[in-house]
RNA sequence: CGGGGCGUAGCGCAGUCCGGUAGCGCACCUGGUUUGGGACCAGGUGGUCGCAGGUUCGAAUCCUGUCACCCCGACCA
């Protein structure tokens, strides 16, 4: 298998090829008989759940709870929100009908023209709406704010073109929905959730990520201003893995959701959304994979050590079996996951190769051999290093490994990153550089005209405005009217 | 919705031009030998050739229609 994965090329154009097979060799996902849909695996949903359980830890820490709302959302309440329908409407998935019946002509069931629903529903594609409606009954004095509350939830957005983990038509993700007395504090709570994503991003999935402010071209349609975490892919292509939005007071005044101050004015409640979905696990791929398969970081591989016994009978596995036994116990008890592949029905070659496919950090190796010498063979995934090591103390030999790997991924990635990115002072300069990917900091007018023609002409859109970072103004390369500061470009997925 | 491609065993494909017994590789099952980087040998199971019409003695193959899916664009977390 990873034979094949080895006739592709991470860089050139088979990239997407390549990433799709590797989805399927890493028994990550499948397409599902439904169209734009996605079966996650057990092993894919494995490294989701990891996702999921740690994100949720970083929500509970900074004093979020979470809740539940319909997944069906009434057609007017979409609506409330100009922009918010206008944004979403090209894309929603409609239930028209609440019932079939048997085909009068005998070809299965149809549906029934009778049970057609007096108001249609949505197939959630966000929660905005369905929650501010709801918000408006929970928030009647500044005593009931702040609303901190989170949502894990499935979403569908019938989107035209569908990549496994990086666009389906139904995706898993979190959305936080937060309800605030003041302006500041609802935008100090838009950027606190970015930084918690960004926290995620680096140190758990190992992926740097760049913190910004999205033009308001490519803004969340309803918010006042969105905040983003943008990634570099290997084939320098960048990735939106997460976004924060200050909502303003959009949606309450939409939703009618106002308190009561301490002078007993009412006033409209200041909002946030934020949300990080499963395409999450794309970036995770598209960012430490190699060519024989899946990398990942220890802090989120399901199975962070993999043994393999290599033995010639039942006698010899015995022997391997007992030895390995303590160390399975001793790696278990600091909190490591751990894999003794014993089974008889795979040939060692075969073990080694599919746990690289699927990205686990590290394996050991031990045959009749090590046990003799009291070694055992232990081979990186990051770097496919292997080295024979003792078998004494290979608990702390690990444990420490993994921490290395962990860090030497995010180190490699930012490398990389560095390296893909560029300045361009004139649009030809740029036009020729944007052809080898990667981001590009350039001058832009601040006008949607010039963001639109340079998309146009080059598919390359403003990534953001990022926080940090060179804040000299200039002119912009296209206009030549001045710009208040380098923003970054790039070709996206 | 435009442009291209494809539909044949669970998966990947050949056969289609030029009609004549349904093929190959992987997987699967049985037996044996193997086991320090994806084992080998022998035997075996599995198909209304996407669907519906038509032409023909005879259609995977020719004709007409239709339905899927994939890739490239427009749309997007």
């Amino acid at each position: 298998m990873a034979k094949e994965l080895k006739n592709f090329t991470k860089r050139s154009d088979n990239y997407s090829q390549w990433y799709n097979e590797l989805v399927i060799k890493a028994d990550l996902a499948e397409q599902s008989a439904v169209r734009g849909c996605m079966v996650i695996k057990p092993y894919g949903y494995a490294i989701w759940e990891k996702m999921q359980r740690t994100l949720d830890d970083m929500f509970k820490a900074t004093g979020h709870q979470n809740a539940y709302f319909p997944l069906l959302i009434p057609k007017s309440f979409l609506c409330r929100e100009a922009e918010h329908v206008e944004g979403f409407a090209k894309e929603c998935a409609v239930v028209t009908h609440y019932r079939l019946k048997n085909d009068p002509d005998g070809n299965g069931v149809v549906v029934d023209p009778d049970a057609r629903l007096e108001e249609e529903l949505i197939i959630r594609p966000t929660s905005e709406t369905i929650i501010w409606n709801t918000y408006k009954n929970w928030i009647h004095s500044y005593r009931d704010l702040p609303i901190l509350i989170n949502q894990w939830a499935n979403v569908m957005r019938w989107e035209m073109r569908t990549r496994m983990f990086l666009r389906t038509a139904e995706f898993l993700w979190q959305e936080g929905h937060t309800a605030h007395a003041t302006r500041e504090e609802a935008e100090t709570e838009a950027r606190r959730m970015l930084d918690v994503y960004a926290d995620f991003a680096e140190n758990y999935m190992a992926v740097p990520v760049i913190k910004g402010v999205k033009s308001p071209n490519e803004r969340f349609a309803g918010a006042v201003d969105t905040f983003t975490i943008e990634a570099m892919m290997q084939d320098g292509k960048a990735l939106q893995s997460g976004t924060s939005h200050f909502l303003g007071q959009n949606f309450a005044k939409a939703f009618d959701v106002t308190y009561m101050n301490k002078e007993n004015k009412p006033e409209y409640v200041w909002a946030t959304s934020w949300g990080v979905s499963t395409r999450l696990m794309g970036a995770l791929i598209m960012t430490h994979s190699d060519d024989n398969g899946l990398v990942l970081p220890p802090h989120l591989a399901p199975i962070q050590v993999v043994i393999v016994p290599i033995y010639k009978d039942a006698e010899g596995l015995a022997k391997i079996s007992e030895r390995v036994d303590g160390i399975v116990k001793n790696l278990r008890a600091k909190g490591i996951s751990v894999k003794y592949d014993d089974a008889d029905n795979k040939r060692p070659g075969f073990k080694f190769a599919d746990y690289e496919v699927k990205g686990v950090p590290v394996r050991l190796a031990i045959g009749a051999r090590d046990l003799e010498n009291g070694t055992v063979e232990v081979m990186r995934r990051d770097t496919l290093e292997k080295e024979t090591m003792p078998l004494d103390g290979i608990e702390e030999t690990v444990e420490k490994l993994l921490e290395d790997i962990q860090k030497n991924l995010l180190e490699k990635a930012r490398k990389y990153r560095e390296e893909m990115t560029t300045t361009a002072d004139s649009y030809e300069e740029f036009k020729e550089k944007i052809e080898k990917g990667g981001f590009i900091l350039a001058h832009w007018d601040g006008t949607t005209e010039t963001e639109e023609k340079i998309k146009e002409e080059t598919k390359a859109t403003i990534r953001c405005i990022p926080f940090e970072g060179d804040t000299t103004p200039g002119v912009c390369m296209v206009t030549g009217k001045p710009s208040a500061r380098r923003v970054i470009f790039a070709r996206s997925y």
